[in-house]
DNA sequence: AAAGCTGGTTAACAATTTGATAATATGGAT
DNA sequence: ATCCATATTATCAAATTGTTAACCAGCTTT
């Protein structure tokens, strides 16, 4: 039921990216690899990761490069910033906190304490982003603040009311709404439809959807399922 | 001027204790001191501080226990908790993040290092503190100092109101600003426009702008995505 | 003072999207 | 086969936004 959290690693010696990847996939992350700085900053952009784990040292732009550039676009205000160094050196770890990174760690890299330094800062993140109503099952996501709906990554437009119908259902997966509720909660008391009205909307949301994650409870209600 | 940041530090090594302090003073943070694990505890109790610098290895109650402890009372939920020891040691390590550290620094401790992690954490937690007058997306930027904005370096001009609007969406990129929340941010709460004022602006701005940055979000709003 | 700008607002209308309904089809249960 | 609840489809009205031009106020220039 977890996020699909997206992590990004850039360094150029590829047996360290292979090492790394494996152990952060295996922590169940979606990991994406760049050999170099110009490649991580393309894919920083074209994947919008979480989080950035950076190598100091890399051809092209080197880490301190690429994090000044994100750290100088308000679309990376909220993505973590991890860098790496081979020197245990006080200098550039100062510059890289000061250039706006969120942690450093010192080569030789520890799988083990890479991931939960990674999972600690998530942890401390996590509840002021956690504002943001964002449902997440499987594939799917959506995000009450931005109104949007994504699946599998591509994201899909919802008129408002099948947003919303679709919001309270998949706010509590596997519970059974009643047409009643569904009617009070997304179409407020005062307001009389009739009953045909949510089954158009539910339609519209499955047809919109590709995949069948509502299903109908007959005689009672519908449930998100997914 | 905001309160000042609250430090605690706990180590039993007395000189230690002054030399941190010493400089955490110097770096503007007030700060409280405790010789030991029991006492961490305590002071953290009375003084409430926003960060807690723990060694591992104190009598009476150790790093581990006190951050335990911590953890385990959520009074203490949004404190930042930054564990020290001699030791390089991968397991203390894992462990003191594990049981709710948010840092984990060994000795011996370099002054600035530790001042420049501790901000770097305070910057993550309190992005209140860090609004940045300058946005920056892409080719685009904008500065609410000179109320200048530039698309790839070439800079145009936008009225007062087209700017203050265009400012409060790219602030918050994705986010959907419901149309109450524009008039109050951008009109003020007292004036009264008419409905289909904030179109137009919207309009004119992207007019302005050529690329077509703002989304309409319809029956609720508008947000910037770019 | 008159004429000319600029920015902000509005009215009027066009274009678009949306939501609700009616009519009809489907499919399972009895 | 019949009944009933839901699915589907098409259609229309209502709601929402886009667009344009006009208006007004304040300020600058002539």
């Amino acid at each position: 039921m977890e996020a699909p959290i997206k992590i990004l690693i850039a360094d150029d010696e590829a047996d360290i990216l292979e090492i790394i990847s494996f152990h952060l996939v295996k922590a169940g992350f979606e990991v994406f690899t760049a050999k170099d700085g110009s490649e991580a900053i393309e894919k920083a952009n074209s994947y919008a990761p979480d989080c950035i784990i950076l190598d100091i040292m890399m051809p092209k732009r080197n880490g301190f490069e690429v994090c000044e550039y994100l750290r100088s676009n308000s679309k990376f205000d909220k993505t973590l910033i991890v860098l790496l160094t081979a020197l245990n050196d006080e200098t550039s770890h100062i510059k890289g906190l000061e250039l706006g990174g969120d942690d450093f760690i010192s080569k030789p890299i520890s799988p083990k304490v890479l991931i939960s330094r990674i999972t600690a800062l998530f942890r401390r993140l996590q509840p002021s982003t956690g504002q943001n109503k964002i449902i997440n099952s499987n594939d799917l996501s959506i995000d009450l603040s931005q109104y949007k709906t994504t699946l599998k990554g591509v994201n899909f437009v919802l008129a408002k009311k099948e947003f919303e119908l679709l919001y309270l259902l998949a706010a509590q997966p596997g519970r059974v709404f009643l047409r009643g509720e569904i009617l009070s909660q997304v179409w407020g008391n005062d307001v009389i439809v009739g009953d045909r009205t949510i089954d158009v909307h539910i339609r519209k949301i499955r047809a919109k959807l590709g995949i069948d994650c509502i299903t109908t409870v007959k005689g009672v209600g519908y449930k998100f399922d997914y």
